[in-house]
DNA sequence: GCATTTTTGCGAATGATTATCAATCTCCTT
DNA sequence: AAGGAGATTGATAATCATTCGCAAAAATGC
């Protein structure tokens, strides 16, 4: 079995577990966020999911990133400037930094601030559901 | 003087320190803002403007935001879902609780986790210009 | 008050995202 | 493997918040 056929086979195992019927351009998407390492708006991964699958539309993308992050298998980013960045959910929750000079998006993670935050919403009587922490930031001068 | 010739008189030094010209749509919007102790959008800033100085249009309220903001007399926020929301900068920085079911908005403080950032940062290499924090919460089910 | 320069209001333009809808594809059932 | 119900797609129109362009109106400096 290829490297690719296993990818596929992964996708489309996803896919079913999502609920959502299986298809190429489904498939080609979620292999292209799989692999991305970085954080594509929609019309990057409409291009790099286009050069695996052209039968592949830009309305498809949008609709399908909808679906996924409805899913929980995609995360949906509006960092300041431009519009939504996607990942796809890995493992561990992250935060990010963002490199206001070259738009670079770094991940990051801190136990204690994670903490911080459910005390801090506990105290005013709210359960947290989700956070958004960004930080942005410039290279250190020397 | 009564109160809301002081208010004018304020306006008009805020605008003149930011190195403006002083109009009536600016000093409307400007006590507008001051006067707010929630957190409107545009439209609804666009509105209660109205209401104290009709000769006042969206495009002008999106501009003098624009400006106020970039003289850092306002604060824009983009919490998810809809569009941005702004407040006058305070003297104090906070970060912002939103409930979930109302879409209200909170604001707190965390002395803790502003070092935290900063460490954070620090630790790769950044200068911390600036961050976003926002806490989704749900009012605690007893 | 008058000239200069900024600001305004209106409506058109933009950019990202979503909705529409007929044609196509999945997948369950034979 | 064929059939059909229902989900999904591509192309394009529509939407929504926000910005732009420009002539008219207003603010500042003298």
């Amino acid at each position: 079995m290829t490297l690719a056929q296993d990818m596929t086979a992964q996708m489309t195992a996803a896919l079913r577990k999502a609920g959502v019927r299986v298809t190429r351009q489904r498939i080609a998407l979620l292999a292209v966020l799989v692999g991305a390492d970085d954080h594509p708006d929609a019309e990057e991964l409409y291009k790099r999911t286009k050069r695996v699958e052209p039968a592949v539309s830009l309305a498809t993308v949008y609709r399908t990133l909808s679906v996924l992050e409805a899913e929980g298998v995609v995360q949906r980013h509006s960092f300041e400037g431009g519009g939504a960045r996607f990942e796809a959910t890995g493992p561990a929750h992250h935060d990010h930094i963002v490199d206001l000079d070259s738009g670079e998006v770094f991940e990051f993670n801190s136990d204690k601030i994670e903490r911080l935050q459910e005390q801090i919403a506990a105290e005013l009587g709210y359960d947290l559901v989700h956070h958004r922490m960004e930080l942005y930031c410039r290279r250190r001068k020397p």
